[in-house]
DNA sequence: CGGGCTCTTGACACAAGTCAAATCGCGTGG
DNA sequence: CCACGCGATTTGACTTGTGTCAAGAGCCCG
């Protein structure tokens, strides 16, 4: 493993850490700080495909692909963990169990993915909503970010309207619906959920959640 | 790799391979055969997270994780190759570079599920069935199942919506005017594609496309 | 012959997009 | 210290893409 790890990085917010359509020598874990993963198409709009995490690991595609197919910007500043890409393959030959543990974060990844397209696909935009808001706020309670409903937000409303496909004013006005029906809010960078149990109804999200996320070292 | 391997399979048109939410004691590749990836969400509403064509690996998150998280449904008989689940176990001791391939095609899926996703999120529904017949033809015709223009279709127009994320009848709407553009043509279960740039146009794809996929075994 | 699926089409409703403008911070430079 | 500009947020008015409802046609199969 020590030979796997090259060392830690601070990343500035706002910096792109993997870019769309390029490769990457380094791959990274996330030890603390908040990005964005997103793609962006022909047409100039972007859609996020993921909100990164304390704990996640990214650069999966660059390692084992030719190129990322997503970029990964910082929102808050990032401290990451940075591996060789090259090192991958000492990693499969001689840890299979990280091997394994690698191809479950990316199988996890995958089942995150459907989710969203599920969401995107069949949910309206209320819902939609809701349930990126749940799983934000579920997340980071899973972290021990959240304090008394409230968590740091770093992100813009185009973020969200980008990651819930929906133009930024409409975004802004479900945002309000959700203020004014007291379920939750959105202001000065921070999350507040006023009504969990309503906000998981409307997200139409089962109780029972998926295992929580391994950390990959 | 023997011993990975158990035997072959036939599946009925119709018929469940994998089951949203359950585990399963199987793996598989599929050798001939069309299928579809689905979820259901809890309003009942489903969502089609992609296509399933020979060649393909299917039930790796049943594989790694704990259980599916998409159904798998053959449309045509398939013909299936099956391995042992507890045999992943022996891929990733011993053979590095196969365990390394199925990471690989972890992370194609990934790929693929994003820019669904990204369709889904910023495409018009013209601009999404353009992207998803461009999709089919071309992955059929890596396969040579195209011929003057056509491809086998086993799939219905429901199918097509909710992998499109429309409403069925949206979506038949769409498709006439495509026939009436003269631009493809979706019937007796056959697609025809008349004017495949036009199409690709519409569908906002760059001109290089990514890397044809690798089949695991 | 009758019952289900598909597919098709029209009428209508509504969710969400677009356009436009006002407000609010906030940092910067005169 | 204040004017300015820029990005983020908020709101209203209007347009339009899609969904919903309903009904009919074609077709296969029992």
């Amino acid at each position: 493993m020590r030979r796997f790890k090259v060392g830690e990085r601070v990343i500035a917010p706002g910096t792109e850490l993997l870019r769309e359509g390029e490769p990457s020598d380094a791959l990274f874990t996330v030890l603390a700080g908040l990005g964005l993963r997103s793609k962006s198409l022909a047409n100039g709009a972007r859609q996020v495909v993921g909100v990164v995490f304390p704990g996640d690991f990214v650069g999966l595609q660059a390692g084992v692909m030719d190129a990322m197919q997503h970029s990964v910007e910082a929102r808050t500043e990032m401290t990451v963990c940075v591996f060789r890409r090259d090192a991958l393959w000492h990693l499969f030959r001689e840890h299979p169990e990280r091997a394994h543990d690698l191809t479950w974060l990316a199988a996890l990844e995958e089942h995150l993915l459907g989710e969203s397209l599920a969401a995107l696909g069949r949910l309206s935009g209320k819902q939609r909503l809701a349930r990126g808001l749940y799983r934000l706020y579920r997340r980071g309670d899973a972290l021990g970010l959240v304090r008394d409903g409230r968590m740091r937000m770093p992100f813009v409303q185009q973020d969200l309207a980008d990651a819930l496909g929906l133009s930024l004013v409409h975004t802004n006005k479900l945002l309000r619906a959700f203020r004014e029906g007291r379920i939750a809010r959105w202001s000065d960078g921070h999350l507040h959920v006023l009504d969990e149990s309503r906000l998981r109804d409307l997200a139409l999200v089962p109780e029972d959640r998926p295992p929580p996320p391994r950390p990959l070292i």
